[in-house]
DNA sequence: GTCTATATGGTGATAGAC
DNA sequence: GTCTATCACCATATAGAC
């Protein structure tokens, strides 16, 4: 008889996911309000409640582990991204979508995403990091896609592209700064705000 | 005979100023490279090539190091702001002038503002501390003020402004992670492409 | 799988000679 | 004012018992 095997496991070491995960977010949180350099093993094992080596037994250093945490939330944000964005077909629609999707990371996997932002360009040469550079390319292209598909349907005025795309990831990006999710307005309505603006511009129409 | 008095130096250790200046400007590359944390005391003596011990004769402690440097930043930031702002009186031309003026920091001292960026929400409370706050508070209350002038003059739409506030100051800060010198655009163009960007909208005009 | 104990090295900061 | 030498501490990471 056949045995069902779930693909996500194999070649996995045989440890407790839970307790793999159980660290990661633990560590996401402490990487995102210290820093890679600033959060020890230490205050994470204590934070878990566990020995230092029980989080070398599930990542072999503190690098990797703060790499995980961040080939991790592209590897969300990016395709959750994607699916959103082709549900609409009119470049307004597409761009608002993407704005709402990218700023909702602040809300579902906040450490995760400021951990993320804030230690991106720190990530050493390696195969998670050229992982990480593919998923962040494909995030950045999708938009620029959505622009120029703005400007051949005469939606959007023609404009410089990849201007563009980083005026709106910026504005996005340094929610990570400030955004907290006890405030006033949530993460969603504030890249609401953020697409009228940009949509609009500050000058008023005649 | 009346001596002419440097008030600057008034009050200040009997130490060498041009040393000072030394270590801040080195310290401020540290720090923006590697963060405040991934930056040691070693690494910065071994820089200017002196001692650590030559560090703390100006310096008490790390920590009253990088908020020196910080608040440096920001004192030479919002004062040149607030006088190149002045010689307009269009509130487009006032906005435009405000964008290039915060965006040339980038050029004119890249790590002191890159280190204030990174490092304004890790400083403890302190004396210093307030000060930037206070710094802080001014520079976004010029922008917010240069908006309302917009608004007010009916050559911005009517809109949040403290949304779009954060909106310009967003794209600029953003440059620290991905500005460079080297680059095609020079800051200031980046911040004039950010201006028509942000003023125009996205959207086609009829 | 998780622990205690430890190896090893770098950190911020200081003492005291010159 | 700058040095060498050194402090106490804490970091990452590992070894080996259970």
């Amino acid at each position: 008889m056949l045995v069902p095997v779930d693909i996500k496991k194999v070649g996995r070491p045989p440890s407790n996911e839970n307790q793999r995960e159980v660290i990661l977010n633990s560590a996401a949180e402490l990487f995102a309000r210290k820093g890679f350099d600033g959060a020890s093993i230490s205050d994470l094992a204590a934070a878990i409640s566990q020995s230092k080596a029980a989080v070398y037994h599930y990542f072999p250093n503190k690098r990797q582990l703060c790499d995980a945490i961040i080939v991790q939330a592209l590897a969300t944000l990016v395709p959750r991204t994607q699916e959103q964005v082709s549900q609409a077909s009119d470049a307004r629609e597409q761009l608002r979508l993407f704005m709402l999707c990218h700023a909702d990371q602040f809300e579902t996997n906040r450490f995760g995403i400021i951990t993320m932002l804030s230690g991106f360009d720190a990530m050493p040469e390696s195969k998670t990091k050229q992982q990480a550079n593919r998923l962040r390319d494909e995030h950045e292209a999708l938009l620029r896609q959505i622009i120029r598909n703005g400007i051949d349907q005469q939606v959007f005025s023609p404009m410089d592209v990849s201007m563009a795309g980083r005026a709106v990831l910026s504005m996005l990006n340094w929610m990570a700064r400030w955004y907290r999710p006890e405030g006033r307005l949530s993460a969603r309505q504030i890249a609401a705000q953020y697409y009228e603006i940009i949509c609009q511009g500050f000058v008023a129409r005649s």
